[in-house]
DNA sequence: AATACACGTTTCAATAAGTGAAACGCAGTG
DNA sequence: CACTGCGTTTCACTTATTGAAACGTGTATT
């Protein structure tokens, strides 16, 4: 058996996606986006709406329900390494300024693997990154991304300047753990999530570049630690 | 038309709130919890995997997925009353030590109208309240519950002593909005949004409480201000 | 004004799609 | 060894989903 997916709800899905994607949406928009005829989008976004996941909004758009918000915040809740991260995000905004994210990977089939922001901590300067919760970067070209695909260099830390954003400088450390076989002996390394500074360009040189890559690469590893003890005693 | 839902979407949506209110769940828990039989469950919450709503874990059972995480924070970044209601929690916390939420209404149909904590500051006392957003509380019983459904009294705020949890008291204020018939009269007010203050009871008295209700009624109304601003001009 | 267009909505017949009982292999238990 | 519960697969039944078409309404276009 292949991939028995009901395709009612793979619909559903996708219009509640659309919806959350876009903020708000027209029935037709939805419809066209989904490529489903208006009939079939209706019927589902009703569905969607009975049981809160979308709402009408007072010019008769849809927009995310609050079940979605609550069920997120759950999610997000039980993702233990949000949790152990956020002493660590602290620390390197206290040092840096510069906001600090989490990233794990989001294997989404087609159109490649992205990383998804999921925690972050503002930095304090008055012009800084912001608000990346719940966004996705592609893997290529993007310092988390790379460093959630295994590919560290020997420093510890990976370096994209301008990559997924103009003037903006990402530097990202994996948070990795060993894996074994059965018998004990390792088998290689699996990265969990990334921490990782994104900060203007025109602020960075390559002290500080190398002074926080530093910092976010010892923190990864704090985190590490903090993660192998709450799972292996 | 009254209720056209799709009966098989309502399934998958509902298998996927059980998987997140109990964080993880095995196939057979999930089939008995929504009284689906053991193959159609297997065949939604493998159709809701394949979607990145949920996944299974090491021991093969279900788990909330990263699609979940993703569109929750978007559909949060996009609830507008946080980021308004966020330097109204800074100061909350700042002046009193105590965890600040803002909560709205959970609509679902059958059990009741509930609330639903969307945002939080944590407290600064080394014993304080933590970690209730995503959580949702009956409207009976406690304090944003009784400011969400327009039973606010003279002050302004609510007090509700050991209602939702033992020893644990809440304060809460509302954000309410003049609504208007189509000629510009007023017609009442409707709530869209509650800030509250959860503290440990022992470290409350009568005096502690009326500044506390005093300040969070306040901030409320600051909120109400930076909303009608944003929705006005 | 008259026309054209797009949107949200409803209806309805065709059939594609979802359903659950049953059967299977497996692992743990008494 | 028999027994129970789990995850999984298969398959015939039929129900629930579907999309074209038609409608009313409001908004551009002429």
């Amino acid at each position: 058996m292949a991939e028995p997916s009901t395709r009612t709800v793979e619909r559903a899905l996708q219009l509640l996606g659309s919806v959350c994607d876009a903020g708000f949406l027209t029935l037709a928009d939805a419809a066209r986006g989904t490529e489903l005829s208006a009939s079939t989008a209706l019927r589902l976004l009703r569905t969607l709406e009975s049981t809160g996941f979308v709402r009408k909004d007072d010019e008769g758009a849809y927009r995310p329900g609050l079940r979605i918000v609550q069920l997120g915040a759950q999610a997000l809740s039980h993702e233990s390494i949000i949790s152990l991260a956020e002493p660590a995000l602290d620390r390197i905004v206290e040092a840096t300024g510069e906001s600090a994210y989490v990233n794990v990977q989001a294997h989404h089939g087609p159109g490649g693997d992205h990383g998804l922001y999921i925690a972050m901590r503002e930095g304090t300067h008055s012009v800084r990154h912001s608000s990346w919760v719940g966004r996705t970067v592609p893997m290529e070209g993007s310092a988390s991304g790379a460093v959630l695909s295994g590919k560290t260099p020997q420093a510890g830390y990976v370096v994209v300047d301008r990559g997924v954003e103009a003037d903006v400088t990402a530097i990202a450390a994996p948070i990795a753990v060993q894996t074994h076989a059965p018998d004990g002996t390792t088998t290689g390394t699996r990265v969990i999530a990334a921490l990782s500074v994104v900060a203007p360009s025109y602020r960075m040189n390559p002290e500080k570049i190398r002074t926080i890559g530093e910092l976010v690469a010892a923190e990864a590893h704090n985190v590490l630690t903090a993660y192998q003890q709450e799972n292996q005693p």
